[in-house]
DNA sequence: CGTTCTGTTGAATACCTTCAATTCGCGTGG
DNA sequence: CCACGCGAATTGAAGGTATTCAACAGAACG
């Protein structure tokens, strides 16, 4: 009963019917898994795809010389790995734990049956999948269109708990934020340093203050205020 | 009825029941661009998305500067500026013909009716979304864990004609592959020159013939042959 | 309280970009 | 058919941003 609730709150579950819940409960299938485990890895048949339950997931990249690149980092109630359920048949990339997570593994077979019955659980999905494709190309502009400080502005900014809310929790170590921007821990470190010098921000381990919002934006835009 | 026949040959479209056709004919509008035309703006709100009958189209991003990212080059039977149809109501990247091109309109309202409607036109749009998302996946690591010269030696493999055909066509200016690649003209001739300086390729305008596979195999694989 | 992982700092280097000057290529018009 | 003109492509020199490598400091964990 507990997990059927669980299912209920997903929010690429939302709206459908009782009974359609009941069926996604008889084909899934909990998962356990410890800190810093490896959940799929790139280039991996996929027999499913996952729903965070609790917990974090990074899904990464890595080059031939073994630098990562973070795609996403999941929480809790969000799907990943859906991608080789629909196009190709294996992982296009690795997933990882940053945290112990719990995680519901729903096979491909059972499921694809059940979307092609559900209109309301394809309209769903294709708004996840799109919302992720939207996602990417800022990534994508990110990487290629900006520098490492016009990024971290960027992400600050995006990030920031509320309007009011000057400050940022990062939770992650410092070294996975450069892999999710896109760079390194050492880089990471010089650019928070200069950003402190020019009292934009105040970093207190995971914590950091934005000072001046106005600049801060303005480098989110392009301006190089670090030079 | 030239119509209603190229609608059934869209990849889209393929399975759907006569019926679901002549709705989807009913609804589409037919549009025309000039070489060069821009068809969407980032930002615009979205009225529908397009499916290209002819010609080509880029989609693309802008930084402040104005240097340009190409995330795709799209050719007949395509479609594209579907995301704000399930995410959003705005187009996030900018879409302008590369050729004179012609193509179809598809409302968004109407459409969605139709998916809402259809299982195989929702899952042919999950499958075409999903490998979107996988492209992505390999554009974001080539942007980010590569150099140059490996995601063009990634760039030329993918896109030679056959296994046997041992040259690729362009098929576009080479500032437009170098915006594909994420860097610029004068970055990409050079490094054009040393792939021919080392005897890997030979290059006549739009023509590159790729002389050493192996090399470029192993360039792509991210082994340094040019330093 | 020590071990290990994370983060920081400095110096050297690499890769790519910028800027500026030509050169090439091709369509157009004389 | 040739000459012109304009955008595309190339080349060189200089500069900038980020990475690499190495050493150290600090925090977290058992």
């Amino acid at each position: 009963m507990k997990v059927l609730e669980m299912i209920a709150e997903i929010p690429l579950f939302t709206g459908l019917p009782e009974e359609q819940l009941e069926e996604l409960l008889g084909i899934a299938e909990e998962r356990r898994f410890e800190r810093g485990q490896m959940i799929f890895a790139e280039g991996e048949p996929a027999n499913g795809f996952y729903v965070l339950r609790s917990g974090r997931v990074k899904i990464f990249k890595l080059s031939s010389e073994g630098k990562e690149q973070i795609l996403h980092i999941f929480g809790p109630g969000e799907p990943f790995g859906e991608v080789p359920v629909f196009a190709g048949e294996r992982f296009p990339a690795y997933a990882e734990t940053l945290e112990t997570s719990e995680a519901i593994l729903f096979p491909k077979q059972s499921f694809m049956r059940l979307v092609k019955s559900d209109p309301s659980l394809a309209m769903n999905l294709l708004a996840i999948l799109s919302k992720r494709l939207k996602y990417f190309t800022q990534l994508v502009e990110s990487l290629s269109l900006k520098e490492v400080p016009q990024r971290l502005a960027t992400y600050l900014l995006y990030f920031r708990g509320s309007d009011q809310e000057n400050s940022v929790d990062l939770a992650m170590a410092k070294g996975q934020l450069a892999s999710l921007l896109g760079t390194i821990p050492e880089t990471l470190s010089r650019i928070l340093n200069k950003m402190t010098a020019r009292g934009l921000i105040e970093v207190q381990g995971r914590q950091i203050k934005l000072i001046d919002r106005r600049a801060l934006e303005k480098l989110a835009k392009g301006e190089k205020l670090l030079a």
